[in-house]
DNA sequence: AAGGCCCTTCTTTTT
DNA sequence: GAAGGGCCTT
């Protein structure tokens, strides 16, 4: 019934493994995506239970998707083969959950509305001028990390510390903001997941509940879970214990976001019998884009090594280019594609070219237009984060739920219409006094004007001014659910004057409107659903949900938009000190690490062919600055290599001895200037026992100046110090190349 | 109240 | 080099 011939023998076990829980280690190309399938299709198929009793979690909606097809398809092509699974995000499952058991054990209930990350800012934003606090000593966008990274930890906000300044602000913060979010009937994207962990916690009936209605849990990309997620996991299996968890710690790059490929040793000691397979054969890339990547990531430590091989033999070598500037960079990528499509080695759908960050596609962008060569482009802005797809969003929420106060802010504001700072400030306040929300404010105004016992708090203009609104909403409200949503959608189109409002003069204004209209055809799709579910949808959708299926032209994306795909050929630029590692991952060893995971993983998209290209000079700011390449190529062993474009530079030329933390060393190999052949280590001190430099002494460096010293000690026979200079802060220095003078 | 202009300030990655 | 904030004018 279900095909498991063509499994290897590991994927075999991993299919077939008996209940209890499962940790399967799948290495890039393994066939992760298979085995997780196969074993959904093995449990009903042929174990015979029920789809209903299974909770299969992804971490993409579309990763659900794809697999339920095939699911489906295995299980003989009928779609209701599979009806009653839960499949889906932490976050859409999360959501589900709470809006189920709102109404009886939440503090909010189930219509509640999800913030996406902006509106969690500008909501901090407004607590912090609350506060009283100046944005530029504590910005808002650090106290929403730390809050986002607290309720990831479970930490909820009277347990948050408060033994400095700064966590006692953001203390103060996070609990204004968890009142404010209760007010508005809201929750975060991080609130989904800890208040359903909080709700199996305080409610034993339920999580018994949970866990025996599912029978079978099965969690992908299990290196990206956090703890809360991680904790939602072991409770919703907490009765069967049938958890079969899908991983690889070299691919997880979601450390930003709470995500802790710890997760995965600590499932072992969590689940001591736990079995446990690793999937080490690569179907996918040739053994020297293997090797490359493999060297890459043994850096690392805390993982488990894994042997991968591949049967597909050594294929074409890495191409590594450097040109002459970012500009040149885009154009070889497009000339490069040009040609080998012209020459008929490969068609444009092969190709991906990815990047560090969404700032760099846009010189790509502009040299495939130039060439006239079409490309598709994943993610760069989000299109639920484009201000007009908000402003209409925020419309149709308010509609749904009007004492939603922060739509109601957003939509009361665009278009314009005479209701300005001191009126709403007015409105907010009548609506405190009376403990009501401005909502229900406006909306008395709307639909009794004079008659209102609103109307005399406000003066002359104010009041039919908000009463105008109040009563285009009061209409909106009472259609909400009655009406088809297109038809709402429409109507609040043609009352607002929206399509007037943005069709300006400006160039944008045609995208703007074409993006609406967009939106308008998503709200068709939810004709028969209705205007709830097509809010949630909007609220939990990702951008890797909307990569565009076509394949005829060449894809640029991030590499964290890259994961999970892969492509016959495989460009990586930006491959500078500074842009990969990027910049912000410079000092601290963890976040480098990651950094050369997220290499790791654009490395082994690649099936037969890589390209590495960095550029000599890039524009950032507005001026060029020289870079230099970035640490990781460095690591990939010159035979692997085929160099062509600028002359490198020499490792040499690079900096006054100084390295950061957690990666290259200058003692590792030096590269001969163009020849891409190897020689030994050349400036070799002798090997050091004795630290020179002491914790407090105060030093001199013939560039950065005076600093004082942090800490110093022996690493391979040299001395490495950490010192604090006043001028650039901290650095990480190799004693013998630093030329470090000691003052006192 | 709203729009325009000039200033600064940053730039990771995204469920 | 873009985007947002502050300040000015209408």
């Amino acid at each position: 019934m279900v095909d498991l011939t063509r499994l290897n023998s590991a994927q075999h076990q991993a299919v077939t493994a008996p209940d209890g829980p499962v940790l399967v280690l799948a290495g890039p190309g393994s066939g992760k995506t298979r085995v997780l399938t196969l074993r959904i299709a093995y449990l009903v198929g042929a174990r015979g239970i029920s789809p209903d009793r299974l909770l299969a979690v992804t971490f993409t909606n579309k990763a659900a998707r794809v697999m339920e097809e095939r699911v489906s398809q295995m299980l003989g092509g009928q779609k209701q083969a599979l009806d009653g699974i839960w499949m889906g995000t932490f976050h859409a499952m999360c959501a589900r959950l709470l809006r189920r058991e709102a109404r009886d054990h939440l503090p909010i209930k189930s219509n509640f509305i999800i913030l996406d990350s902006d509106d969690q800012e500008s909501l901090i934003k407004r607590i912090l001028k609350e506060m009283n606090i100046n944005d530029k000593t504590v910005k808002p966008s650090s106290v929403h990390a730390a809050i986002s990274t607290a309720k990831n930890e479970l930490i909820d906000p009277q347990d948050y510390p408060s033994s400095n300044y700064r966590d006692q602000i953001v203390r103060r913060a996070y609990l204004r903001y968890q009142e404010l979010l209760r007010e508005n009937n809201a929750v975060d994207f991080d609130d989904l997941l800890l208040l359903s962990v909080r709700l199996l916690q305080a409610n034993d009936v339920l999580r018994r509940h949970y866990s025996r209605r599912f029978q079978h849990v099965l969690v992908d990309e299990f290196q990206d879970t956090n703890t809360a997620q991680y904790e939602l996991v072991r409770l919703l299996s907490s009765e069967n214990k049938n958890l079969f968890v899908v991983g690889d710690e070299d691919q997880s790059i979601y450390r930003w976001r709470g995500a802790d490929f710890r997760n995965v040793l600590r499932f072992e000691q969590d689940y001591p019998g736990c079995v446990k397979i690793l999937l080490e054969q690569n179907y996918r890339s040739t053994q020297t884009v293997l090797d490359a990547a493999r060297a890459v990531i043994d850096k690392n430590r805390d993982r488990t090594r894994k042997a991968l091989f591949s049967e597909r033999g050594a294929g074409e070598p890495i191409q590594f280019h450097e040109a002459v500037d970012d500009r040149a960079e885009a154009q070889y990528v497009v000339d490069t594609i040009v040609s080998m499509v012209a020459s008929g080695k490969a068609k444009p759908g092969d190709f991906a070219v990815m990047y560090r960050t969404n700032a760099q596609s846009r010189l790509l962008e502009e040299a495939f237009l130039r060439s006239g060569q079409p490309y598709r482009l994943v993610g760069a802005q989000r299109f639920y984060g484009r201000r007009e797809v908000k402003d209409l969003i925020a419309y149709l929420r308010l509609a749904l739920n009007p004492d939603d106060e922060l739509s109601l802010l957003r939509a009361i504001g665009v278009p314009p219409r005479g209701i300005g700072d001191r009126t709403l400030d007015g409105l907010r306040a009548v609506a405190a006094q009376n403990r009501t929300s401005p909502g229900q404010v406006l909306l008395s105004l709307g639909t009794l004007g004079e008659e209102s016992p609103f109307w005399a708090a406000f003066r002359g203009r104010g009041a039919a001014m908000l009463a105008d609104f109040g009563a285009q909403l009061a209409g909106w409200s009472s259609a909400a659910e009655n009406i088809p949503l297109p038809i709402l959608f429409d109507r609040i189109l043609d009352e607002i004057a929206y399509r007037e409002y943005i069709m300006d003069e400006s160039e944008e204004g045609q995208d703007r409107w074409d993006n609406v209209q967009e939106l308008r055809r998503i709200a068709y799709e939810y004709e028969n659903r209705g205007l709830a579910a097509f809010l949630e949808n909007i609220a939990l959708v990702s951008d890797q949900d909307t990569v565009p299926e076509n394949q005829e032209a060449p894809t640029l994306l991030t590499l964290h938009a890259a994961k999970g795909l892969e492509f016959a050929q495989v460009f990586i630029i930006g491959l500078d000190e500074g842009i990969l590692p990027h910049s912000r991952s410079r000092d601290d060893p963890e976040e480098m690490a990651e950094e050369r995971r997220l290499f790791y993983v654009g490395l082994t998209r690649a099936k037969d062919r890589l390209y590495l290209v960095r550029s000599l000079r890039r524009s950032s700011y507005g001026s060029y600055e020289d870079s230099l390449p970035s640490r990781f190529v460095e690591d990939i062993p010159a035979w692997l290599l085929k160099h062509s474009g600028q002359r490198r530079t020499s490792y040499t030329s690079r900096g006054f001895g100084a390295y950061s933390i957690g990666g290259y060393a200058p003692q590792d190999v030096t590269w001969a200037a163009g020849t891409g052949q190897a020689k030994p280590p050349s400036q070799q001190a002798g090997p050091v026992v004795q630290p020179r430099y002491q914790p407090n002494y105060r030093v001199r460096h013939p560039v950065w100046g005076e600093g004082l010293v942090v800490d110093s000690r022996i690493i391979d026979g040299d001395e490495t110090v950490d010192v604090f200079f006043d001028s650039v802060g901290f650095k990480r220095l190799v004693a013998s190349l630093a030329n470090l003078e000691i003052i006192q």
